[in-house]
DNA sequence: TATATATTCGACACATGTGTCAAATTAATA
DNA sequence: TATTAATTTGACACATGTGTCGAATATATA
């Protein structure tokens, strides 16, 4: 009994990612929110706390979704293992930029979004373990060029998600040109 | 005759720009940058009359700067004048973000910041067209594979300038590193 | 249809940011 | 030292965002 809920909490989380992208952690708040759900604004209050509880759970669940894809890579083949997790990175490639801001979010009154930036962290550091691991075993079958310090490497690995895909063509693609272009270099 | 300023213009360009790429468009205001300065809030209206013309004169400024710099390389050898432009990019690497604000700034209530704007839209066609030259020619030369499309080698280039400096060494020798790693690649 | 209850709603008190203006302050010069 | 003018200041009216709460609404079940 009782009344439908007029939205899930999955529509509000992914409706706040994409207004967080757009308009930043600061720019982010629970009027501009509610202005893109039916209904008023005091009712995403049934959902959640406050705009940093909003946000930090956003976080956990995009990176959750990441680490389920990654943890299920198959890394017998360390250089396709790569390119396999490039593509995941790419996928998701707002990751970065939407954890930038996780540093922003005020903890100190709210317990459940400390607990969630925490999940965040932690993940956060279990993606950088297995791209440690990988790198470094690329390097041990001697697949990587020695006179570029690794963690450079590494940076440049993890900056092509970022490039913008011009061309516009679908992102498996996409990320294969990309860790092409990584692997062989620019020049012919 | 008359009372002295307690700062210049130009130390309130340099705070708006700290804070802008802090904080983001949307989370910078007024009240926030006059917390950052000696004095009141409203002397500001003194030098600018809201947020809008401030942040595009910051704009204006930083890509004008960038503008001479690259205008003043010498383009006889093009592998040479792409390496010159990225320590350039990289040295002003916040540059890209800055401007990505740019289509946040409401014009409507001031033609001094759609002027300003203009100017930096100008200034960016500018730059794109020396990009373009530099690699057309690069290409013409044969210094560049074609199993990979144009735009994509020239995204990867353009998209190096975000890459963190982790091993944290001076610029010009980290963009000479990058520059080495997008024309040889990450392979041994 | 009547009841129970989960959900929504809108108004209220509060907090923070904006732009303006007359009065106060400061520094050069007569 | 007195005058003049550029600059600073703080208060004011207004605008926008926050979190709460009692009343109103909708829906399953008896």
């Amino acid at each position: 009994m009782g009344r439908k809920q007029s939205y899930t909490e999955s529509e509000l989380l992914d409706l706040t990612k994409r207004l967080v992208l757009e308009h930043g952690y600061d720019g982010f708040h629970l009027k501009l929110l509610s202005q893109h759900l039916p209904g008023a604004r005091s009712t995403i209050y049934q959902y959640y706390a406050n705009k940093e509880e909003i946000v930090a759970a956003c976080m956990k669940r995009v990176i959750t979704s990441v680490i389920e894809k990654a943890s299920a890579i198959d890394e017998s083949d360390t250089m396709q293992a790569l390119q396999v997790l490039l593509g995941i990175y790419v996928e998701e490639s707002k990751l970065h930029q939407l954890l930038g801001d996780a540093h922003k979010i005020n903890t100190t009154n709210s317990a459940a979004a400390s607990r969630d930036l925490d999940v965040v962290e932690q993940a956060h550091a279990t993606l950088k373990v297995q791209l440690t691991r990988l790198f470094q075993r690329a390097q041990q079958d001697k697949n990587l060029r020695e006179d570029i310090p690794l963690p450079v490497l590494i940076g440049g690995f993890f900056n092509l998600i970022n490039t913008p895909n011009m061309i516009n063509i679908p992102t498996p693609e996409w990320s294969k040109l990309l860790f092409q272009m990584w692997m062989g270099g620019a020049q012919q």
